[in-house]
RNA sequence: GGGCGGUUAGCUCAGUGGUAGAGCACUACGUUGACAUCGUAGGGGUCACAAGUUCGAACCUUGUACCGCCCA
């Protein structure tokens, strides 16, 4: 006997364990079979579980489980990332907290050693949590950006490689000094993309820039309502800044050629206070005369758009930070002229310092309070600065051509489409990638410097050496690979590349990416191009986007807000299988995810159901029949529940297929509660109880068959209770018929039965009325009433005899009798063609009656009255397609039968 | 500023040309040995607004308002 309910706690570590060790993670490896691959989004090997994983890859599992079912080669590629930055950053975290030594004091080899031992150690529980969602990875193919620490030969390392050097010498990968996102606590670059803009609260100074040369002109002046009153002298130009301290580097002062206020000021000059440079003040489009003053200083080696300003105007950037953000100190102070009271202050300090020197010398016009953009470094979340710096670039411009082009002819889709507008938006502007990073943590780029400062890229150093020629002195590159250069690999790398191998054969490419939309630019756009560079063919013909996962107010979830919820958490209260088959079912295409526990909570109440379900089976003895001969079947509710079996296959596997994944489970849901449980079980009930030996045999067997089948359809959306069932339904099975997730999906073989579609649905309609009239008439619960019906067919007689048990046990009748007229005293019930007369009068308020009827009839002329005015339409009958208007027509026709017999009803209650 | 999306029941959301749907919440009643993590019945919607296309619009077009997100 199954116990009460599923205990997920006990059963999911179990079953998992029992499939992972029977292997049937891994590819069938049946050549003859289509092969299906999917690689999996690498998670952050310092990363734990959280609800954006949690759906990405129940949605990949739940593809993953449904192609292995299909009989497919499937592959499904796990690994994790090994994030540059995030690593590091914990390993320096957990040295400082130990007190240890910091990274500098113990080196680089000692270093990256201390790395590799906290993954082998800590690294990676996410591979763990993925394990606890049911995700039927291949995980003893489990891969990491970084290879394997053991094997100094390995493919991952290699690949890298090779791809930098490739590149290099396609002249698409390049070295250039221009200016990069600095993030001054980790003292390296990052990449557009690693940079958060923020708005947050700040200033704008107006600074007052005094003209050299006794230079002065004449300033326009405005009253409060910002009309020009006059004019007043200025020797001076106000520039608005918010950040001052850059002006420690300024080369110029930028107004707009046509702004007539400053048109006499061009080709002046001004002297910086401070430092007291001589700087131009030039014409440039980029100064805008709206904004502040009209006046823009200029910094081009600390800011991207003053860079440009610069270049265009001539001018040399001054640079006056350093790695850590603090003033320049030696050659690069006396260059910019900056005071030796200012050297090597903070950025922050010398901001003050310069704010009260311009307050000093009566040049503060104003403070003015405001919102602006600032950025911040997504890991270390301090102030990025513009720095400039010695960086290698890949050209993305024209790695993005093929990629584009993919999409464009259809080689790659996006699903949904309107992603590919967001994907060709960020192509078409695509920056140069910066690809190195002054970090230890990484695939450290494969360049050699002579003395001389040549450079050399190659494979190896003894590479490098012959080609630098004999004796000279060669120093590796200090800079490692930003980690998004080696997961743009991974779909080819996970499979073994550069080498040839067997898997890279049948599993590139692969079937689809499932990943989020945030990531589209990080991981997916780079993947594209790199696989069509390097394989010659994209990396996946469909690429899924799933929504995000927000909290119940619509909310990032977040930890610094304190509203993410924790998947495992979850998994822990209502099981895996509960909230996997939450986010398919609220997985609907281009939409957020709102994410309640009431939701959870709902449908482990599903999962409980099914088990229930299940155990009434086997009360009854619906074993596992295995096949069913469909043509074999008799009994119209047997007939009936075949073919809404398999209109609900073929609804779930179209779901699928199409990557509807909330109308797949929308369709099991409702067939498993809706129809079986609410219908199926409840109409074979007397079978099961009565006495004829062949319906109950019949109807064992297609109840045990239909839930086996839907076993399978569910599986792929809960797996742990549909496995347990499957093996607690016939105990062996798993063992000699092999488990629930290695069985063949059903075929959906269509079939369906019309004659006894209607039949049931009659008698449901039936049972449905019924209880719909003693409930709004207040008929005791309890009572056992006497049904007749009157003047029927003898088809509905039949039906009605067939079904006998059945209507008095589900709409509590007494009784079921045929008569040619409506007995006194009762209440007519209409189905169909059918009326029927329920002798409940003892228990009804006749006036009641008589609302209900004059209610429903108000409906029913209302709903005749207007579309016998669109059937007298011309137009419609003559434009609407015909089935619409038979349609129509037959509404009509239903809906006046309905009303005669409610009409007469309501005239046998008049004499009352 | 550019782009994308949203506005449908109290809440969260499906529905994309042919009679407005689900889950939750709510109300009433609970009986039938699968299930109270349940059953039965019920209430609840000018589908943001306006104009247009169409025989017919929640759905297509245009515009308006409000709300998100991404990019600069």
């Amino acid at each position: 006997m199954l116990d009460q309910r599923f205990d997920p706690a006990e059963a999911e570590p179990r079953l998992y364990e029992a499939w992972e060790k029977s292997g049937c993670f891994k590819p069938s490896g049946d050549t003859s079979a289509q092969a299906y691959s999917i690689v999996i989004p690498p998670p952050n090997v310092t990363g734990v579980l959280h609800m954006g994983h949690a759906l990405n890859n129940t949605l990949q599992d739940l593809l993953i489980r449904f192609e292995r079912m299909r009989g497919k080669n499937v592959l499904w590629q796990p690994g994790t990332d090994h994030a540059g930055i995030a690593t590091q950053m914990v390993v320096e975290r957990k040295l400082a907290e130990e007190g240890n030594q910091d990274r500098r004091s113990m080196g680089r080899d000692a270093f990256v050693d201390r790395v590799w031992a906290w993954r082998e150690e800590s690294g990676g529980a996410i591979v763990g949590q993925l394990k606890r969602l049911g995700a039927s990875c291949d995980w003893s193919r489990e891969a990491f950006t970084m290879g394997d620490r053991n094997d100094p030969d390995n493919n991952m390392m290699r690949a890298v490689t090779k791809v930098f050097v490739e590149l290099y010498k396609k002249g698409l990968i390049y070295r250039d000094k221009r200016l990069v996102n600095w993030d001054p606590h980790f003292q390296t670059a990052i990449s557009d993309l690693e940079v958060d803009q923020r708005e947050v609260p700040g200033h704008y100074w107006h600074l007052r820039y005094p003209l050299a040369d006794g230079v002065t002109y004449e300033h326009p002046v405005k009253d409060e309502e910002g009309n020009v009153t006059g004019t007043e002298t200025r020797n001076y130009i106000v520039v608005a800044t918010s950040r001052p301290e850059t002006m420690l580097g300024d080369t110029g002062v930028a107004v707009h050629p046509e702004d007539e206020r400053y048109a006499g000021l061009i080709g002046k000059f001004v002297e910086l206070p401070i430092v007291g440079r001589r700087v131009p003040i030039i014409a440039d489009d980029y100064a805008d005369p709206e904004k502040g003053s009209g006046a823009v200083k200029i910094t081009p080696a600390h800011d991207f758009n003053d860079f440009e300003v610069g270049k265009r105007a001539g001018h040399t950037p001054l640079n006056i930070l350093n790695s850590v953000a603090s003033i320049v100190d030696g050659g690069e102070a006396d260059a910019a002229g900056i005071p030796a009271d200012y050297r090597g202050l903070d950025r922050f300090e010398a901001r003050n310092k310069v704010v009260e020197a311009f307050e000093a010398a009566e040049l503060l016009q104003e403070i003015e309070d405001l919102k602006i953009e600032q950025p911040f470094g997504d890991r270390s979340n301090v102030v990025i600065e513009p720095w400039m710096t010695d960086q290698w670039y890949v050209d993305a411009k024209t790695m993005a051509q093929p990629a584009i082009e993919a999409v464009k002819t259809g080689k790659t889709r996006f699903v949904p489409e309107n992603w590919e507008k967001t994907y060709y938006n960020w192509m078409d502007n695509i920056q140069p990638w910066c690809v190195s990073r002054q970090l230890w943590w990484g695939h450290r780029i494969p360049a050699w410097y002579d003395e001389d400062g040549n450079v050399y890229v190659a494979y190896s150093e003894e590479e490098a050496q012959a080609e630098a020629g004999k004796g000279k002195k060669l120093v590796r590159d200090e800079d490692v690979l930003d980690t998004w250069f080696s997961s743009a690999l991974w779909p080819f790398t996970t499979m073994g590349w550069p080498d040839k191998t067997p898997e890279l054969e049948t599993f590139y490419p692969t079937a689809t990416v499932i990943t989020a939309f945030d990531i589209i630019f990080f991981w997916v756009a780079r993947m594209m191009m790199m696989g069509l560079e390097f394989m010659g063919e994209v990396p996946f013909p469909d690429i899924y986007i799933h929504a995000l996962v927000l909290d119940e107010k619509g909310q990032k979830m977040s930890k610094s807000k304190g509203n993410a919820m924790d998947p495992l958490e979850l998994v822990d209260a209502y099981g895996a299988d509960a909230l996997r088959f939450t986010m398919t079912a609220m997985a609907a295409q281009g939409r957020n995810i709102r994410l309640s526990k009431q939701r959870v909570e709902g449908y482990r109440n599903f999962s409980t159901k099914l088990w229930n379900a299940a155990r009434f089976a086997e009360m009854n003895e619906c074993g596992a029949p295995g096949e069913m001969d469909y043509a074999a079947v008799k009994s119209p509710v047997n007939r009936w529940i075949l073919s809404e079996l398999s209109k609900c296959a073929a609804d779930v596997t179209r779901g699928l297929e199409d990557y509807r994944f909330n109308e797949a489970s929308d369709a099991l849901y409702k067939f498993i509660w809706n129809t079986l449980c609410d219908w199926y079980l409840e109409l074979i009930k007397p079978l099961l109880a009565g006495m004829d030996d062949t319906d109950k045999q019949e109807t064992r067997a297609v109840c045990g068959y239909v839930l086996d089948e839907t076993l399978k359809l569910l599986h792929p959306f809960m797996p742990f209770v549909t496995e347990e069932l499957w093996e607690r339904r016939s105990p062996g099975r798993a063992a000699s018929k092999g488990f629930l997730m290695s069985q063949s999906w059903p075929s959906g073989e269509p079939f369906t039965d019309e004659a006894a579609t209607a039949e049931i649905d009659w008698v449901i309609d039936m049972i449905t009325e019924i209880r719909s009239l003693r409930n709004d008439l207040g008929v005791p619960a309890g009572s056992r009433v006497p049904l007749t019906l009157v003047n029927a067919t003898s088809e509905i007689e039949q039906r009605a005899m067939r079904h006998e048990d059945v209507l008095k046990r589900l709409a509590r009748l007494e009784e079921i009798s045929m008569t040619e007229t409506s007995p006194e005293g009762a209440v007519s019930v209409v189905v169909g063609e059918t009326m029927s007369a329920l002798s409940i009068a003892d228990f009804v308020d006749i006036e009641e009656v008589r609302k209900r009827l004059d209610k429903e009839l108000g409906q029913l002329d209302k709903d005749i009255t207007s579309t016998e005015k669109k059937l007298s339409n011309e137009n419609f009958v003559s434009r609407a397609p015909e089935e619409i208007v038979e349609e129509n027509r037959e509404r009509v026709r239903d809906w006046t039968a309905r009303r005669e017999k409610l009409q007469a009803a309501r005239k046998g209650l008049e004499g009352l």
